[in-house]
RNA sequence: GGGAUCUUAGCUCAGCUGGGAGAGCAUCUGCCUUACAAGCAGAGGGUCAUAGGUUCGAGCCCUAUAGGUCCCACCA
C-alpha cells in the first residue's frame, strides 16, 4: 500500500482532523485581512454573541453562512474581512452575576458599584470567551486578531461620542414618560425588549358611585389593584347614554377620593359599558388621556410591584396578592357586579419573562422620526437590499410605526449615560470626559446613575468596530460592509438601529445587502428553548459526526428565510456524503501513487473525460452564480449531486478500468487519471466554503503544491472545458446503459449472467459514439461483447429490445427470455410512448404555439417529437414481431 | 384588527426569470462488484390545498376561499 492511503482512514474521521487544521490555519494567519489597495475588499460584521451565550443552532446557522460567504470571497481574490466580537449583553450579564453573589448572600448593592463591577469583568474573563472556542469548532475563519468587545476602549468612545452627538443635535433627550418596567430586572425596557403573551385573567366589573349621591357608573377592568391609582372615568364625548355624567365626580371606593368623570375619543364606545377607569401611573393609554386631561398621577406601586406604603391596608403586597385583597376590599363595598373569565395579551420583559409592569419615570429618550426617514429612505433606493426582499416589509412597518426609544437602563454593567448633574443648582451637562465640574457653580457633578441600553452599542457595531469615530485606513477601505447575516426575530431590535446609526453617523448605510435567515426548530416544529429542554447543542453534533456535517446540513433542505427543523437522519446523510468525498478521494489517490501524472493532449482526452470536464466547468459557473445572489442552499446542492451523481456514479465508474491499466496503455491511464485529479480539485474547491475541514485534508493530501485550499483560487468557467458535443454523447451512453441495467433486473437477470450486446442506429454519427465508448458499457452493463452496426442483421428474433432516444439496443438472452414479461414491458413502453406523442402532437398542432411560442420552444418541441416517434416505430415493430 | 409566510411523494422539504413534477429519509427487490454496505443497481409512490382568472402554455403570475405558522397592534 501506498503512504498516501495509508494516511487516509477507510471511513471519514472528522475529530482527528478538525482540530488540527484549524489551529493550522489560525496559526498561518489565513483568516487575517489587511487593507489592501490592490484587492477588492469584502466585509462581513459578525453579529456580536452574547459574553453569557452558549452556542446553539442559530448561531450555527448564522456563522455557516458568515464563514461560506467570507470563504467564497477569499478565494475569489477578495480582502476578505469577517470581524468577530462579543456583546456585553447588559440585563442578561447582570443578572447572571447577580445571582451568582446571592448565592454568597450578597446584593450588588452591598458590593457597591465598583465592586460589583470588578466581579462582573472577572465573570467576563472567565466565561465570556466560552462563545469564541465554541464558534472555532464550527471552523469559522473570523479574523480573530481584530475581535472586539462592545465595552472596549474603542466602542466606548464610539458611544458616547454618538451621545453626546444625538443630544447636541436634540435627538437624544430626557423625560417623564411612562415606560415599560420590569419588576424583577428592575429597569427600564424599549418596546422591543416587550414580548408579548396571551394569558388568562379576569374581567372584574366594578360600579364607582356617584359623589352627589344620584346612581353609579359601571366599568370593567383586569386589574383592579390598580384603582387605588384612579384619577379619572372617562367615556366617550359622542357617548349619548353617559352625556350628563361628565363633568360630575365620583366617589372612588376604598380611596373615597373624588375624581372627576371625563369625556375622551380613546373611550371606545362599543365595548363594555363604554366606560374606562383611568389609572394614569398604571397604563401607558391612561397615561396619555392623563396628559390631555391634565389629571394626577398616582403612583401605587414599588420598583417591585408592591402597593406603597401610601395606603396601610395593602401596603408590602405583591401586585398578584393586592389584587385578591383589593378585590375583596371592593365586594365589601357593594363596588364589585361581577367576575368574568378573560383572556388577554400582556407584556413581558424578554430576558426573564417577569409581567412588565408600565411606569412612570424619567428617562432617557432617542427622539426617532427624524432618524427613522433616511433609514427607510435608504432600503426604497436599493443601497442596501434584503434578501429574501419580502423582509423589507417587516423593516418598513417597524421604521414607519417607531416610537422613541427609551435608552435609560436602571443597571451597572453597560455604558454609564455621559450625562452629569450639579446637585445644588440642577444643571445638566452632556460631555464624553469621565468628570465634569458645574459650569455655573463649579461644583463636581455627580454623573448620572443609569447605564445605556445594550442595543446602543450594537446599533454602532458595524463602524465602531472599524475604529470610527477616528478616520482610520480600516473604516475607509471595509466600511460600507458587504453583507449582515442574522435572523428575521432580530430585524427589530438591530438591524434597523444600525441602519440609522449608520445613516446618521457615518452618511453611509452599514452593509449593502441584509442576509435573512429563518430559525432552527426541532423535529417536531417546535422553538428550542432551554424550558422546553428540547434545544440540540451543536458542540455535540459535531463531537458526533463532525463540523463539516452539521455546517451542510443547516445549509441545505431549506429555502433562504424559512425555518428549518432540525433531524439527526438529516445529519448522518450529510456525513455520509463527506464519506463519499473522502472514499472518492481515497480512490483517486490510490490510483496516483507512483505515477507520474502530466496534463494530456485535448485529442488524448477520452469522450468520458471531455463530458466530466465539460460538466464541472458548467458547475463552477453556476455555483458562481448562484452563490452571487446569496443561494447558497442551492448551490451546495449542486456540488452535492455533480460529486456524487456525476462524478462518483458516473464517471469514476467509466474510467475506472483505465486506472487499472497503466501498463497496458499509459496515455489513456494517464489522461484518466488527470481528469480525476482536476476535476476533484475543482470540485473540492467549489465544496470548501460549505465543509472547509474535509476539503482541505484531502486538497493538501492530493497536491503539494499550495498550503491550503482556503486561499486558492476559485473555479472559473473555462471556454477551452466547454464540450457540447461529448456531453451529448456520455448521456446517450447514460441512457444505454440504464436501459439495459432496467431491463436486465426486470427480467431478472442474474449479475454474473453476460451477454453480448447490440447497437442498432442508422446515424452514423450516434454509431460512432457508441463505436468510441465500448470499453464502458461492458463494464458498466455487464455486457460480454458489444456490436454496434446500422441495421438488425444477425440478431435473433427472441432478443429482448430496449429502445432509447439515440439507438435500440438488442441482448440476446435465449433461456432467460420469459415472452409474456417481455411483452408487457414493451407495452407498457408503448402506452408511455403514447402519452407523449399524444401532449407532443397537441402542443405542435396549436397554431397560437407555433405562432407565439419563442422559436427556440417550438424547435425543441419539433425535435423531442421525432425522438419519440422513432422510439415509437421501433417498439411496434418489436411487438409486431412477437405476436 | 393589520401584515408576512406556508399548504408539492408516507415524513421533512427543494423547485432560481412560467415551457415535459425533484431530493433526502422511509418502503420494496437484487448485490459484501479490489474507493465507499455511511455503499451500489433497480422499483413503487404526487388531480403540486380549493375555486376562478391571465397565458399558446401555470407548482410558479393575479383574485378569492379554507387551513397552519409567525410578527405587529392601546381595545379598558
Amino acid at each position: 500500500m501506498c503512504n498516501k492511503c495509508k494516511e487516509l482512514a477507510k471511513t471519514y474521521d472528522p475529530k482527528s482532523i478538525e482540530d488540527r487544521l484549524y489551529q493550522k490555519w489560525e496559526e498561518n494567519g489565513y483568516f487575517h485581512a489587511e487593507v489592501d489597495r490592490s484587492k477588492k475588499p469584502f466585509t462581513i460584521v459578525m453579529p456580536p454573541p452574547n459574553i453569557t451565550g452558549q452556542l446553539h443552532m442559530g448561531h450555527a446557522l448564522d456563522n455557516t453562512m458568515q464563514d461560506i460567504l467570507t470563504r467564497y470571497k477569499r478565494m475569489q481574490g477578495y480582502s476578505a474581512l469577517w470581524l468577530p466580537g462579543t456583546d456585553h449583553a447588559s440585563i442578561a450579564t447582570e443578572a447572571k452575576v447577580v445571582e451568582k453573589i446571592r448565592e454568597e448572600g450578597l446584593t450588588k448593592e452591598d458590593l457597591g458599584r465598583e465592586k460589583f463591577l470588578d466581579r462582573v469583568w472577572d465573570w467576563k474573563r472567565e466565561y465570556g470567551g466560552r462563545i469564541v472556542k465554541q464558534l472555532k469548532k464550527l471552523g469559522s475563519s473570523a479574523d480573530w486578531d481584530r475581535e472586539r468587545f462592545t465595552m472596549d476602549e474603542g466602542c466606548n468612545k464610539a458611544v458616547k461620542e454618538v451621545f453626546v452627538n444625538l443630544y447636541n443635535k436634540g435627538l437624544i433627550y430626557r423625560g417623564e414618560r411612562i415606560i415599560n418596567w420590569c419588576p424583577h430586572c428592575l429597569t427600564s425596557l424599549s418596546d422591543a425588549e416587550v414580548e408579548y403573551e396571551d394569558q388568562k385573567g379576569h374581567f372584574w366589573h366594578l360600579r364607582y358611585p356617584l359623589a352627589d349621591g344620584s346612581g353609579y357608573i359601571q366599568m370593567a377592568t383586569t386589574r383592579p389593584e390598580t384603582m387605588l391609582g384612579d384619577t379619572a372615568v372617562a367615556v366617550n364625548p359622542k357617548d349619548e347614554r353617559y352625556k350628563d355624567y361628565i363633568g360630575k365626580l365620583v366617589d372612588l371606593p376604598i380611596v373615597h377620593r373624588q375624581i372627576p368623570i371625563i369625556a375622551d375619543d380613546y373611550v371606545d364606545m362599543e365595548f363594555g359599558t363604554g366606560v374606562v377607569k383611568i389609572t394614569p401611573a398604571h397604563d401607558p393609554n391612561d397615561f396619555e388621556v392623563g396628559l390631555r386631561h391634565n389629571l394626577p398621577v398616582i403612583n401605587v406601586l414599588t420598583e417591585d410591584a408592591k402597593i406603597v406604603d401610601d395606603y396601610p391596608e395593602f401596603a408590602g403586597m405583591d401586585r398578584y396578592e393586592a389584587r385578591e385583597a383589593i378585590v375583596k376590599a371592593l365586594d365589601a363595598e357593594g363596588a364589585l357586579v361581577k367576575i368574568e373569565e378573560y383572556s388577554h395579551n400582556v407584556g413581558t420583559c424578554y430576558r426573564c419573562h417577569t409581567t412588565v409592569e408600565p411606569r412612570v419615570s424619567k428617562q432617557w429618550f432617542v427622539k426617532m422620526e427624524e432618524l427613522a426617514k433616511p433609514a427607510i429612505e435608504a432600503v426604497k433606493n436599493g443601497e442596501t437590499k434584503f434578501v429574501p426582499e419580502h423582509f423589507d416589509k417587516t423593516y418598513y412597518h417597524w421604521l414607519e410605526n417607531i416610537r422613541d426609544w427609551c435608552i435609560s437602563r436602571q443597571l451597572w454593567w453597560g455604558h454609564r449615560i455621559p450625562a452629569f448633574y450639579c446637585d445644588d443648582c440642577g444643571e445638566l451637562v452632556v460631555t464624553k470626559e469621565n468628570t465634569c465640574n458645574c459650569p455655573k457653580c463649579g461644583k463636581e457633578m455627580r454623573q448620572d446613575p443609569d447605564t445605556l441600553d445594550t442595543w446602543f452599542s450594537s446599533a454602532l457595531w458595524p463602524f465602531s468596530t472599524l475604529g470610527w469615530p477616528e478616520k482610520t485606513e480600516e473604516l475607509d477601505y471595509f466600511y460600507p460592509t458587504n453583507v449582515l447575516v442574522t435572523g428575521y426575530d432580530i430585524i427589530f431590535f438591530w438591524v434597523i438601529r444600525m441602519m440609522f446609526s449608520g445613516i446618521e453617523h457615518t452618511g453611509k448605510a452599514p452593509f449593502d445587502t441584509v442576509l435573512i435567515h429563518g430559525l432552527v426548530r426541532d423535529s417536531q416544529g417546535r422553538k428550542m428553548s432551554k424550558s422546553l429542554g428540547n434545544g440540540i447543542d451543536p458542540l455535540e453534533v459535531i463531537d458526533k459526526y463532525g463540523a463539516d456535517a452539521l455546517r451542510l446540513t443547516l445549509i441545505t433542505g431549506n429555502a433562504p428565510g424559512n425555518d428549518m427543523r432540525f433531524y439527526w437522519e438529516r445529519v448522518e446523510a450529510s456525513r455520509n456524503f463527506a464519506n463519499k468525498v473522502w472514499n472518492a478521494s481515497r480512490f483517486i489517490m490510490m490510483n496516483l501513487d507512483g505515477v507520474d501524472v502530466k496534463e494530456p493532449g485535448t485529442d488524448e482526452l477520452h469522450t468520458a473525460d471531455k463530458w466530466i470536464l465539460s460538466r464541472v466547468n458548467t458547475l463552477a459557473k453556476d455555483v458562481t452564480e448562484n452563490m452571487d445572489k446569496y443561494e447558497l442552499g442551492i448551490a451546495v446542492q449542486k456540488v452535492y449531486d455533480f460529486i456524487w451523481d456525476e462524478f462518483c456514479d458516473w464517471y469514476i465508474e467509466i474510467v475506472k478500468v483505465r486506472t487499472y491499466k497503466k501498463d497496458e496503455d499509459f496515455v489513456s491511464a494517464n489522461a484518466a487519471l488527470w481528469t480525476l485529479k482536476t476535476v476533484l480539485i475543482n470540485a473540492l474547491k467549489l465544496l470548501h466554503p460549505y465543509m472547509p475541514f474535509i476539503t482541505e485534508e484531502i486538497f493538501c493530501t492530493l497536491q503539494s503544491e499550495e498550503d491550503t485550499i482556503m486561499l486558492s483560487k476559485w473555479p472559473e468557467y473555462k471556454s477551452e472545458w466547454d464540450f457540447a458535443a461529448e456531453e451529448t454523447a456520455i448521456e446517450h451512453c447514460k441512457d444505454l446503459v440504464k436501459g439495459i441495467r432496467n431491463v436486465r433486473t426486470e427480467m431478472d437477470v442474474p449479475p454474473s449472467r453476460k451477454a453480448k450486446l447490440f447497437i442498432i442506429s442508422g446515424d452514423a454519427v450516434i454509431r460512432e459514439i457508441f463505436e468510441q465508448n465500448k470499453e464502458v458499457y461492458i463494464n458498466l452493463t455487464g455486457a460480454s461483447e458489444i456490436v454496434v452496426q446500422a441495421d438488425k442483421t444477425g440478431i435473433e428474433e427472441d432478443a429482448v429490445s430496449v429502445v432509447i432516444p439515440a439507438a435500440t439496443l438488442y441482448l440476446p438472452l435465449e433461456d432467460l427470455v420469459d415472452f409474456e414479461k417481455e411483452k408487457e414491458r414493451l407495452l407498457k413502453e408503448e402506452a408511455r410512448l403514447e402519452k407523449e406523442l399524444a401532449r407532443s402532437k397537441g402542443m405542435l398542432s396549436n397554431e397560437r404555439f407555433l405562432s407565439k411560442a419563442p422559436a427556440e420552444k417550438v424547435l425543441e418541441e419539433k425535435e423531442k417529437l421525432a425522438s419519440y416517434e422513432r422510439m415509437m416505430a421501433q417498439v411496434k415493430e418489436r411487438l409486431a414481431q412477437m405476436k
